[in-house]
RNA sequence: GGCUCCGUAGCUCAGUGGCAGAGCUGGCGCCUUUUAAGCGCUAGGUCGUAGGUUCGAAUCCUACCGGAGUCACCA
């Protein structure tokens, strides 16, 4: 229940003072002529052609951001979603009740306010409405946190103050928003990046679907899911932990190339990189293989990034990351034998690597050892890669060629039975994408679910239950095919120059904080 | 889930066993070209919550709540 403090309770006494004087505190109507960039674009405009021409009319609306009450004359800014203005207030060209509601400061600081008047300049220069009329169209009763910003000539903008405690700022994105400029545009870029990639993937001939969140039977990817129920058909259904096998039934019913973009949702652990429902796109391309999708992955990632930031060099924390194509290409075999001296294929089982992976922990001073139960395949995956190679991929690099047993939907490789056609894609020591030759075979399919089971517990995460529905799909005849799947908000996290994926999603998933509060 | 750190005014932060503090915000006053406006005066607190130790706790201890980092798990 909310207890004003002693500033929304000197805002409510105003909102009452308000109705007294009979002023509306959230009017229905509004009336505006311009945005607040396009009137001063216009202004200038008009400024140029000379001394003779007409004043420029404007009505503007936007929020109080800063006040300068100086007696009979009085500043502000508003804002809207286009920019600021300054807005120049003289008793002398105002209603004389209308100039009190800014002398008493009954309108004030973060109120929305609609102003006529006629665009001017200042003596110190400054674009300004001259303002005839200020209407209020809605009263804050809670003030924002105070961040006061100095715009310099330059058009930088220095802050003084901050909101920065990261609680509140994710809690109250509203206010985070309201205030903090740069979060602003990070989400505008997020909206650009995925304008961008649609583009490109519809100019490329994609087609773009829609398939099932809720699903009776989860795969595709190796998580654990959430699980809901469905009253009336009285049956479990799964919030999709990828799309992959639905995406690629479409390739048998005779599409192409369709994509999709959405959210996945998994039941792990939250961190700076993973949030429990997270934007994936996935595409799917008949007649190209793993090296196809390189292709069109390192093009796809330069058009979006010149789309979203105007150039292909990106500032990363203290890299410069340069995404243009195309990205260096090394095996999984080479890379960990770059890094750590070891060649996985001299310890072919999972016995025989277990005791150089050991060694290889200690010599480099790392505490926390593999369980001796892992699978080859995640002793050189989620071991030996993971902590030796994967935080110094920092420009784009595809790793390819996996071991099979984490790789339930890839082509074996031609060359042996231990790894499959697959890549991953890193940038600034972050896995942005997975991609496949997809296994078409339905024999090799089924053996590979099969595989799968043998491998891992039932309710492990590498658990992947065999979907019998999608094998028949594949029987009917799959054409040969490559697939893609990116993490969007790392993507947008690496476009964006954030290191936290909350500061990517609106509103990042936080522990509820007490009854009616998120 | 383990470990480490953090939680004090609307915001940003000091205060680490002895009267609850500062700047900004707010209120009152002055000001007809300011712009982080300025000057004077002033209000504002469940020190995350609950216990405990102590003559005395924001400060020390325990538990819990919330957050950050990290490890495990995963994209």
């Amino acid at each position: 229940m909310w207890q004003p403090n002693h500033l929304e309770r000197e805002r409510l006494e105003k909102a009452r003072e308000l109705q007294a004087r009979g002023v509306s505190l959230y009017p229905p109507r509004v009336t505006r002529t311009h945005r607040i960039a396009a009137a001063v674009a216009a202004f200038i405009a008009q400024e140029a052609q000379g001394e003779d021409a007409a004043p420029l009319e404007v009505t503007l609306t936007g929020r109080i951001r800063r006040v300068n009450l100086k007696g009979k004359l009085s500043f502000m800014h508003i804002e809207d979603e286009t920019g600021r203005v300054q807005l120049f207030l003289r008793i002398n060209d105002m209603d004389e009740a209308n100039y009190a509601l800014v002398a008493d400061k009954l309108i004030e600081m973060d109120d929305f306010v609609q102003a006529s008047g006629t665009m001017t300049r200042t003596k110190t220069g400054e674009i300004s409405v001259l303002v005839r009329e200020l209407v209020l169209l809605s009263k804050a009763i809670s003030p924002l946190p105070v961040v006061k910003q100095q715009v310099r000539e330059d058009g930088t903008v220095v802050e003084y103050g901050e909101f920065s405690d990261v609680e509140t700022r994710y809690r109250q994105r509203y206010a985070d928003l309201a205030v903090n400029h740069a979060v602003r545009e990070v989400f505008r870029k997020r909206a650009l990046t995925i304008k961008a990639m649609r583009q490109f993937l519809d100019d490329e001939g994609f087609l773009e679907v829609e398939t099932p969140l809720l699903q009776p039977i989860y795969g595709g990817a190796a998580a654990r899911p959430f699980i809901t129920h469905h009253n009336q058909l009285k049956q479990d259904l799964y919030l999709r932990i990828s799309f992959e096998l639905y995406l690629k039934r479409l390739l048998v019913g005779g599409y192409d190339a369709v994509y999709e973009i959405g959210r996945d949702f998994r039941n792990e652990g939250v961190s700076i990189k993973h949030n429990p429902e997270f934007t994936m796109l996935e595409f799917y391309k008949a007649y190209i293989d793993y090296k196809g999708v390189m292709d069109l992955v390192e093009r796809m990632m330069a058009f979006i990034c010149e789309r979203v930031n105007g150039t292909l060099t990106i500032p990363y924390g203290n890299h410069t990351i340069d995404l243009t194509p195309s990205f260096r290409r090394m095996t999984m075999r080479d890379a960990i034998h770059e890094h750590t001296g070891v060649d996985y294929m001299d310890y072919p089982t999972a016995e025989t690597l277990y005791p150089v992976v050991v060694s290889t922990y200690q010599a480099a001073g790392v505490k926390e050892l593999p369980k001796p139960s892992e699978t080859w395949g995640r002793l050189v995956s989620e071991h030996l890669f993971t902590t030796f190679v994967e935080p110094r991929l920092i420009q784009p690099t595809y790793i390819m060629d996996y071991p099979r047993d984490i790789s339930p939907f890839a082509k074996r490789t031609s060359y042996d039975e231990l790894h499959v056609e697959r890549f991953e894609l890193y940038i600034a020591g972050m896995e942005l994408g997975n991609a496949f030759t997809e296994l078409n075979d339905p024999l090799d399919q089924q053996a590979r679910f099969e595989e799968m089971s043998r491998l891992y517990a039932q309710n492990s995460d590498e658990e992947t239950p065999l979907d019998e529905d999608y094998l028949r799909a594949m029987r009917y005849g799959m054409p040969p095919n490559g697939g893609f799947g990116l993490g969007v908000d790392r993507l947008v996290m690496l476009l964006t120059n954030q290191r936290s994926i909350r500061d990517v999603l609106l509103y990042p998933h936080l522990r509820e904080r007490g009854a009616g509060e998120t």
